[in-house]
DNA sequence: ACAGTAAATAATAATTGCTCCTAATTACAA
DNA sequence: TTGTAATTAGGAGCAATTATTATTTACTGT
């Protein structure tokens, strides 16, 4: 999901504070990924995200494109998402939102609950061990396959 | 999730008629496979139907193995689960049952609950296209890890 | 401000998970 | 029983991700 400019600096400066906590450093690469997740709107991939760099880092490695978003994945700054026969893709934590999954052309789509945000975290759950956070995911056919769909049967006739 | 004996000689059944109507082919390997899965507690990935198949049917290939995973998601009979940083994982589907994740060891284990089973999808979701179906997830760390954390604390003191 | 050091990076090799290709085999319809 | 189209085994191929290593860089303490 997309931030504003000021939420973005906002959770730099979080990103700021986590990294020497945990002990690790604050590089311009890492600033630059986040920068680039949390301005998409398109739970970009790895390989998205380091297309993107290229132009203003050219040696820029895919390596440290993936290291870092994990990071940044175990800090708590980004969600991940996984598709069917795909890539992971990465997504910036905002407020509660969720995914529409198309399942022939494998994008993600986000939309709002209320109901769904507001989901407690069942008893049944919590007998798993420590949860940490729930997420729904609705699957379905998106708009445009559907419309791809209707122009072919009409190729047909 | 397990299905008991009776449960899957039953499904068996409808994958004979689902794949008359789907003009495929009920081949041993393909029985076999959902045995496999359907008997299984554990969401198996492809290579672990591969290897419990071997004793059985020493020439089975891995290729067939998936191949019939996926038909038999196509038809319904299965459902996939995605892993962080692993493969895809294959659940026979019976009643509604949801997924707690640990973000450490990367296991699965299911957990029931009335509540989340019986939500419906919501109309935002239905904005993004036909919707098939809605899946809840919990992450966190289970039980397993939880004691291990604790047995590395305890060894450090 | 500066040097020392541990961590991070770039480049590339290696690995993993999965799919494609092809010849041989098999399920099923007639 | 036979024809044939689908399926299989086996191996090659591919794409996504991770590991290795030499070099560079961010941060610590002075």
């Amino acid at each position: 999901m997309k931030l504003t400019g000021s939420q973005i600096k906002k959770q730099l400066d979080e990103f700021q504070k986590a990294a020497k906590i945990a002990g690790i450093k604050v590089t311009p690469q890492r600033l630059t990924i986040y920068k680039i997740v949390a301005s998409s709107d398109s739970h970009p991939t790895a390989e998205e995200v380091y297309q993107a760099l290229k132009a203003g880092m050219p040696t820029i490695s895919l390596d440290t494109v993936y290291r870092t978003l994990w990071i940044l994945t175990d800090l708590g700054f980004l969600h991940t998402v996984y598709q069917p026969r795909g890539s992971v893709r990465f997504d910036a934590i905002t407020n509660k939102h969720h995914h529409f999954f198309c399942i022939r052309c494998f994008k993600i789509r986000d939309f709002e609950n209320s109901v769904l945000s507001s989901l407690p975290i069942p008893r049944e759950a919590e007998e798993c061990g420590r949860t940490i956070s729930l997420r729904v995911e609705v699957q379905g056919i998106c708009e445009e396959c559907l419309k791809e769909d209707l122009t072919k049967i009409k190729d047909k006739e």
